[in-house]
DNA sequence: CCTCAGGGAGAACGATCGGTCTTTCTGCCG
DNA sequence: CGGCAGAAAGACCGATCGTTCTCCCTGAGG
């Protein structure tokens, strides 16, 4: 594993669990037993590799909702594609969406942080409108919207609430949502 | 208005707007213009501030869910109170829930600062199962769950997504879950 | 009048912040 | 073998972090 890599794993660790301004870059570099040099050959700034943190991080999330749906029919891969939100939720040290919590932490919506998670949602919402669409639903865009709502409210909810609890709620909350 | 007062309000306004680890104590003490003996005289340290800051604005906040539910027949009642959230989000300066933020740089759930971001979700719950038992649905626990999943959806939607179609979509999603 | 708490002003603490630098060594490719 | 990029190691930069300190001044209560 490269330097570059070390680092990559390192940060996406430890800003999820800690959050991105409290990790500094000396932690950064003694966990992921690299040196400050390399950590600036590789970024040229510390937002640089928070940056990459969620555009990895956003990747990891395409590829999950992809397998997640993948030949099912509409209702099925629609419930399935929240659903890997609520597993998300009950997963071991869930700490919340790292998007959210990222945009938590910079408020500027100017900054280049911002449009990775933008990026990210508008991919989200796109993906609930296509499916709700392909279901026949009435309103496709209403309906992506209200998913969102409640994607959004359970990613914190699992946190800061009952992580089992919430994932029934959003399943039964999603199938209720949809035509029968 | 008392340096003890001072504090406060630009604390809450430099928090929410910007951050809370964001903010120092130096950018406190010069807005807020008060000297940093006076700052430790009231707080012993910044993380009191910090749970000073959210213990004041749930207190508003119950204010104005109170004043908003006054007098309402239960259905009105519990669209006022989501309305409530939906409003904020329109609101100018609008950067998301003040608890979810803070939660999101505070991540150990045993500090201080999460038991008072813990009571104030707690109270919203009780306040929204509460109204939904009195409006007669069949499964408040669920109703107040799923309004709470919405609730925090659209905290963030308003601020990442459009703030008016993020509270239209709230209000109507709202309504489909109360029987008609 | 005297006292004394509360506030203003600002120096100072050690620690850490993000970022730059020099030096040395290793390993790969021609 | 020679050359050179990338990484290790760590000193170093000014700035800021949260916190504590001393000193002086003002104003209200007894």
């Amino acid at each position: 594993m490269h330097p570059k890599d070390r680092l990559l794993a390192t940060a996406s660790r430890l800003f999820y669990a800690e959050g991105i301004h409290a990790v500094g870059v000396e932690r950064l570099v003694s966990e992921a037993a690299v040196t400050r040099a390399t950590f600036y050959r590789h970024y040229p700034t510390k937002d640089d590799l928070v940056a990459a943190y969620l555009a990895e991080t956003s990747r990891l999330i395409r590829a999950a909702v992809d397998a997640a749906r993948a030949g099912k029919p509409p209702r099925e891969a629609l419930i399935a594609t929240l659903g890997v939100v609520g597993d998300a939720t009950c997963g071991e040290d869930f700490r919340g969406c790292q998007f959210l919590n990222a945009a938590a932490e910079f408020p500027d919506p100017r900054h280049p942080v911002r449009k990775v998670i933008d990026d990210h949602r508008e991919w989200f919402f796109g993906v609930l409108r296509e499916q709700a669409a392909a279901l026949g639903h009435p309103d496709p865009d209403h309906a992506a919207r209200v998913l969102v709502l409640l994607r959004d409210g359970a990613l914190h909810g699992g946190e800061l609430d009952d992580a089992e609890t919430v994932r029934a709620t959003l399943r039964q909350a999603v199938e209720d949502l949809l035509p029968s």
